[in-house]
RNA sequence: GGAGGGGUGGCCGAGCGGUCAAUGGCAGCAGACUGUAAAUCUGCCGGUGUACACCUACGUUGGUUCGAAUCCAACCCCCUCCA
């Protein structure tokens, strides 16, 4: 890597963000003439962003706090097609009204790490529906499309991976990156925006947008992209047992969230504390260098901090709490995920196994016998020997009961 | 349009008339060891009933058979080659 002398960059590439740039020379010179602006899409396929768009929202919070004005795309039109990148299969067609309940859904969060307003560094959100959906098709094709050959676009690896494994392509999702390409033209065009970022499997789609605001424009335009991704043990980010570590918090706890940092690997604390906090370098490489179990330190120090970024300070500071409580003392913390059950219910007695099943810790009741049997239930902290036994109101403590399965989910059970 | 191959549990992939809820691998869950880590070892891994049982499931619909994921027919979908 060529040393960069831009805040933006050097910041970026000390922290590991850096995968690949189409001219990081120009891109650094530019830089230091002045603020510019950059975007990075975001497809509407769920309702939330997960950990997996961290790293991208991460980047646009730096080249914000570097004195930049960063430009959040919401994919309304290009949601409708699909993007065929990193898959085997077509994705399913989503309605327009999903798209608006997910476009809703994935703008709140972006509020936590952007400064949005219409000073010159505030971040402004734009819609790709606002001059996609009213194309015209012919005209389109004569413009846009005479850029476009198809053997350069047969060679890209969304379309080669496809073809190689024999799995259809239809022409839709084949549209899909010419009009990714047109975004990057037409934002130049709109709001002069010079630089696209994204996940490195957008590589392709990025640099079709720059050629073509180069041959349409005749702008000098930039991509750059942040590696993708895995855990030391290679699995993808943002799995597990529940699913997706979503960031929006309707759709998963704050105690969850932070649950997921502090259970990080070894291996990755030092990388995920680079990436996804904002601590100092030199406080990075000190928690990094902690061994054996002080590690754990370190592991708190990125759950807590990645929490407060995305859920707030109040919401970082009580997961740390719970979780010292559940953890460290063994004592029942008021935080944990509730489940409410009818006194009445209580009062008749619930087999053990059946409450298992309704505080969600498993999702049937042959699992939770399996769980039972197998030592990995507890109640109130002391291992379930029979499946049938039913529980009552003498197990309430102070109104609740603590389920545990495992070592690390808990549930409280409330009656009310 | 012609010829051939194929569609099996979350994924991959065996099975090709009963002993098949279906080998194996991955993923997942639990236990042991640890540090709420990794690696390793052990157990579990469709549903309901705590066993024997029953229900649902091998693309769809029918059929043959005492009995079908396995055989037959039609249909749907995918792939390859030829035109």
């Amino acid at each position: 890597m060529s040393t960069v002398t831009s805040d933006f960059l050097r910041v970026v590439s000390e922290r590991g963000f850096l995968h690949q740039c189409t001219d990081i020379e120009a891109l650094d010179k530019r830089l230091l003439e002045g603020p510019a602006s950059a975007y990075i899409g975001f497809d509407c396929t769920a309702d939330s962003l997960h950990v997996g768009s961290l790293l991208p929202i991460m980047l646009l919070r730096w080249w914000q706090k570097t004195g930049n004005k960063p430009v959040v795309l919401m994919g309304g039109a290009t949601t409708r097609i699909g993007d065929p990148t990193g898959r085997d299969d077509s994705r399913k067609m989503l309605s327009d009204d999903d798209i608006a309940r997910n476009m809703a859904g994935i703008q709140k969060v972006f509020g936590k790490y952007l400064a949005f307003g219409d000073g010159a560094t505030d971040a402004v959100m734009v819609n790709n529906a606002d001059w996609l959906n009213g194309l015209n098709y012919i005209d389109f094709l004569r413009d846009y499309g005479v850029h476009f050959t198809i053997n350069r676009m047969l060679t890209f690896d969304s379309v080669k991976l496809r073809l190689e494994r024999e799995q259809p392509m239809t022409f839709l999702e084949f549209n899909y990156m010419i009009l990714q390409g047109y975004d990057f033209a037409e934002l130049w065009a709109r709001h002069k925006i010079v630089l696209q970022m994204g996940g490195s499997d957008q590589w392709g789609n990025i640099v079709n947008g720059v050629e073509l605001g180069r041959r349409v424009h005749q702008a000098q335009l930039f991509g750059l992209t942040s590696p993708l991704l895995t855990t030391s043990s290679g699995a993808k980010m943002g799995k597990s047992a529940n699913g997706a570590i979503w960031l929006n918090e309707e759709k998963l706890s704050n105690w969850e969230f932070w649950q997921y940092w502090r259970n990080t690997e070894d291996a990755d604390v030092g990388r995920f504390l680079r990436l996804f906090t904002e601590l100092p370098l030199d406080e990075i490489a000190r928690l990094e260098a902690l061994q054996g179990a002080e590690i754990n330190d370190a592991k708190k120090v990125l759950a807590g901090e990645v929490t407060r970024l995305a859920r707030g300070e109040a919401a970082a500071a009580e997961a740390a709490e719970t979780a010292r409580k559940t953890f460290e003392e063994g004592a029942l913390a008021e935080n944990l995920p509730t489940v409410e059950v009818p006194m009445a219910e209580l009062e008749a007695g619930i087999p053990a196994f059946a409450l298992f099943v309704r505080a969600g810790l498993a999702a049937s009741n042959g699992e939770a016998r399996r769980l039972i049997q197998q030592g990995g239930g507890k109640v109130n902290d002391s291992p379930v020997k029979d499946a049938q036994a039913p529980l009552s109101l003498a197990d309430l403590k102070d109104g609740v009961v603590k389920l545990t399965a495992g070592k690390k989910r808990h549930v409280l059970v409330k009656a009310v």
